[in-house]
DNA sequence: CTGAATCCCTGCCGATACTG
DNA sequence: CAGTATCGGCAGGGATTCAG
């Protein structure tokens, strides 16, 4: 955690950083990379179902039925593409993939917490 | 915070909800409900600038020069609906519009603070 | 079994032009 | 000044089919 303000009290969500004061949304803004890392619908429920313990592709198609094959491997791949889980070829018959969370994408945890958080807090002006 | 669970030890992200068990994206997960308020791109920037102050129309648009106004409208209308931002007429000429964060959307800081943190720590998965 | 390839459809984003 | 209306382009997501 060092890019924490010195100068001035901390601000939450908004560091002593110069990417704290980018105007577009460049991919080097970690809030980017981030919201990169859990693009895309389903995304959150796969790194949950991770959350639990590592999933082959078949455990995975059965704890979220409606999630079709296609979208899931994409999801899978994207997540281990920037560096979320670990693949694993597992030899043998049937051949079975598995998957597990790198130390980085355990880090998730927090920002889950965090998103549920907010949205479990009622909002006095949604109808 | 009454979502936690109660039986073991919490896990983070994984509440002991009936929500944490959900199969799709449906729109009663929290963690989908933090998402969707938000969604789309420049919504975090222009968060980012009400976590700074209070901002008219006109103060966003220098502050987010590449931002369009429609796309500033839409985001401001969106985030206001969402019960993160209040609406202010300033009768007077010229006719300015004011929004401040509301309770509810001020809480919203950690939420950033921890996508940031996520985004910042460096991943040695990534190329 | 675990994906990759393809196709179509929908929704977002951006630009431009117009209104109270 | 602060939006709304409209349009086009493009990328995401789902279903289906094919391959290692």
């Amino acid at each position: 955690m060092t890019y924490q303000t010195v100068g001035h009290p901390a601000r939450p969500g908004l560091p002593d950083d110069p990417r704290a004061n980018v105007t577009e949304p460049t991919p080097s803004c970690p809030v980017e990379i981030t919201l990169t890392a859990l693009q895309g619908r389903w995304t959150t429920l796969v790194v949950r179902e991770f959350l639990r313990g590592g999933r082959t592709f078949t455990e995975l198609r059965q704890a979220l039925p409606m999630l079709s094959d296609k979208v899931l491997s994409d999801r899978l791949a994207h997540l281990t593409e920037v560096g979320v889980l670990d693949r694993h070829r597992r030899p043998g018959r049937p051949p079975r993939v598995h998957y597990t969370l790198t130390p980085h994408g355990r880090r998730l945890g927090p920002v889950l917490q965090a998103l549920w958080d907010w949205g479990a807090h009622p909002s006095p002006e949604t109808s």
